[in-house]
DNA sequence: CGAAAAAACTAATAAGCGTTAGTTTTGTAA
DNA sequence: TTACAAAACTAACGCTTATTAGTTTTTTCG
């Protein structure tokens, strides 16, 4: 007992995980079959049940480790002395910084969440919900303080939520622009259309 | 022979389609069955094969549907005599008129086509390519003219693009706000964030 | 009405799925 | 080396799937 798991420093169970993230995304999680999953880890499909417990429990641990990730982040941020519209900023630069690092994990929470079994799908839906929640009371503290323009707030969060969420596509165009070029363009697209006025903050990366 | 169809103006295999629509976006297209499907149209599962030739063709249709409609509508735009601005608002306004008005089918083909086989598959992601090409140059185009800002256009239109098919999370909020708030406040938002200087466009609707 | 076509039905097929059972191999530690 | 546990394997189960075959009912039209 008390066995040290895999070579590195991943535990075999966070490997196969991984390798979910990977398959879901590329399949979506109906189409992908424990079989391929095993055959990616480089194992007999029942061999996984030693190590998991379902192929639903591989879903809601991506999804989840996800959504906590970006409560954690947004908690943070609140809590932060500074004005609105960096905060925004910070929320922005983050939702892009987990698109271009944690891949297949976050277009996996986006896409594949409705497989989730009760009660882990309502649980992600009200984790959502409280989110987004947060996100508009943000956009409104910032209308009221004259930081930000006289939009809808509900309008503001989904387009900044849906912009960057759309990062998923950057696969196909990442060999033409720079990951940096990428962040500031869309940072100030979308922060233009809603402050007031605008310095702009391209040299001060978080 | 010569039979009239269905008791409206509708086929019945419109019919099917149409229910496929919504049941591959509340479901998924490998969650969604035949027998699901048939229950929907009010028949037996082998029944549908008197209309249809396979589940596979129902996506087909769905996702062409879309994808030649909003084809369509860019060629129309680009032979307008008229400003780039005015194109982009154009066009943006019609992804919005989409989302809205064919809200489940759209939703299938931005969530679904990966399910599609060869050789529909290669051939929509053709046509999608061909449509954000033609949208980069557009944008490029204004930027050459001093009409839009010295933003990467990729990133433009990738902005541009997710923030629309963002308002498929719009159904929660519908009670909220009206049609127009959210059309005009995103078009602005979105906007706003590109052109040099910009009149508010609030009351010309299309 | 009577004939022909359209569209429904029941029954069944083959394939693939997640998962379990039971067994064998591998790795660790005394 | 021996003993035990972890993790691999093979085989198989029960279930669901899209689809086909064959038959019966319904609808259409001269």
């Amino acid at each position: 007992m008390a066995k040290i798991k895999a070579g590195k420093n991943a535990s075999k169970k966070e490997v196969i995980i991984k390798k979910a993230a990977v398959l879901f995304r590329t399949k979506g999680f109906n189409a992908a079959s424990m079989r391929e999953l095993a055959e990616a880890v480089g194992v007999e499909a029942p061999s996984l049940y030693n190590h998991i417990g379902s192929k639903s429990e591989l879903l809601q641990a991506i999804c989840f480790k996800v959504a906590n990730e970006f409560t954690a982040q947004l908690d943070e941020t609140e809590n932060k002395n500074s004005g609105i519209t960096n905060k925004v900023e910070l929320i922005v630069r983050f939702h892009i910084k987990m698109m271009l690092d944690e891949f297949d994990a976050v277009f996996v929470a986006n896409h594949e969440w409705k497989h989730l079994q009760e009660p882990f799908l309502s649980n992600f839906l009200n984790q959502r919900r409280s989110y987004e929640k947060k996100l508009v009371a943000l956009i409104e503290e910032g209308i009221k303080k004259r930081e930000l323009k006289n939009i809808n707030p509900y309008v503001a969060v989904l387009t900044l939520l849906s912009a960057v969420r759309g990062l998923e596509f950057w696969q196909r165009h990442k060999k033409n622009i720079s990951t940096k070029v990428l962040e500031d363009d869309m940072v100030n697209h979308l922060l233009n259309g809603m402050i007031m006025l605008r310095q702009t903050q391209q040299g001060k990366k978080q």
